[in-house]
DNA sequence: TAGAATGTTACAGG
DNA sequence: CCCTGTAACATTCT
């Protein structure tokens, strides 16, 4: 279930926690998510150490020796740090390492995609330095009949960002999500640049400063408008919801349709 | 209890 | 062939 900046902040803190940790065996309980046999997972990774846990979009990638494990988690997939014997439940997959400590991969809709060593991704992720105004520009006249948040949201344009960040987003560079890509000023796209960036790295702040150690789950107190539990924005205009490429979307008056 | 869930992808239609 | 929008995916929680 987690955007962006949970994983920013999930990943950090496992990597915390597992630097240099041994693997001791790999375990496979859902194999249709994974795309890899048990066999060669475990030839790949029994014995490593772990070098680095790192977010790629709205990936999770464990860096194990010479290997890497690339966990998609989708809607409400979550990695669980078991000690031990705490069990974990809708285990996709589990690494246990030789202190003890256990990584249960799970997700309780059984939609996650585990895959070993992934290909490098080519589309720039939201925080990389690829990720330029110019680029983005390009990409909203690429698509500029679409709804400016459908564009957003592609992972073929920009990886990380998904339906809740896309509307805060929105919100915060008041642009209505609805918005027809094309029609965004030079100006305005220079802007929702500098609006991504800011309300990401703010997000993170908030995440890390709430839940110093957070490995798992999605703080949402701090997002001002794709929040089910806010009935107006900070500004305090009453949210209002409408359904965008199939997905529900919180946007207020404040926002201008272009 | 039916509907929703912060995602992705295959496919139909234009 | 390219582009776009919709439905399906599998499961649990509210």
């Amino acid at each position: 279930m987690p955007e962006l900046p949970d994983l920013e902040v999930h990943s950090a803190n496992l990597q915390k926690k597992l630097k240099d940790e041994v693997v001791e065996r790999i375990t496979v309980l859902r194999p249709k998510r994974v795309h890899a046999s048990e066999e060669k997972l475990n030839s790949a990774f029994k014995g490593e150490k772990v070098k680095s846990v790192e977010r790629e979009g709205k990936e999770m990638w464990l860096r194990i020796g010479d290997h890497t494990l690339g966990i998609h988690l989708m809607l409400n997939g979550e990695l669980i740090l078991c000690e031990g014997d705490e069990a974990a439940r809708y285990v996709t997959a589990e690494i246990s390492f030789k202190s003890g400590k256990r990584l249960a991969i799970t997700d309780r809709q059984a939609w996650i995609t585990v895959r070993l060593d992934p290909e490098p991704e080519t589309v720039p992720d939201a925080l990389a330095k690829e990720f330029t105004a110019e680029y983005l520009q390009d990409q909203l006249q690429r698509h500029k009949s679409k709804a400016v948040k459908t564009v957003l949201m592609d992972q073929d344009v920009v990886r990380g960002l998904g339906n809740a960040y896309t509307d805060e987003v929105l919100w915060t560079s008041r642009i209505h999500p609805a918005s027809p890509a094309g029609k965004l000023s030079p100006e305005k796209v220079q802007e929702l640049y500098k609006t991504i960036g800011e309300v990401l790295h703010e997000s993170i702040k908030a995440i890390r400063k709430a839940h110093p150690g957070l490995t798992s789950g999605e703080p949402r107190e701090h997002m001002s408008v794709h929040n089910p539990d806010r009935e107006k924005s900070p500004t305090g205009a009453k949210i209002e919801t409408t359904e965008i490429g199939g997905r529900k979307s919180y946007f207020t008056e404040e926002q201008v349709k272009y």
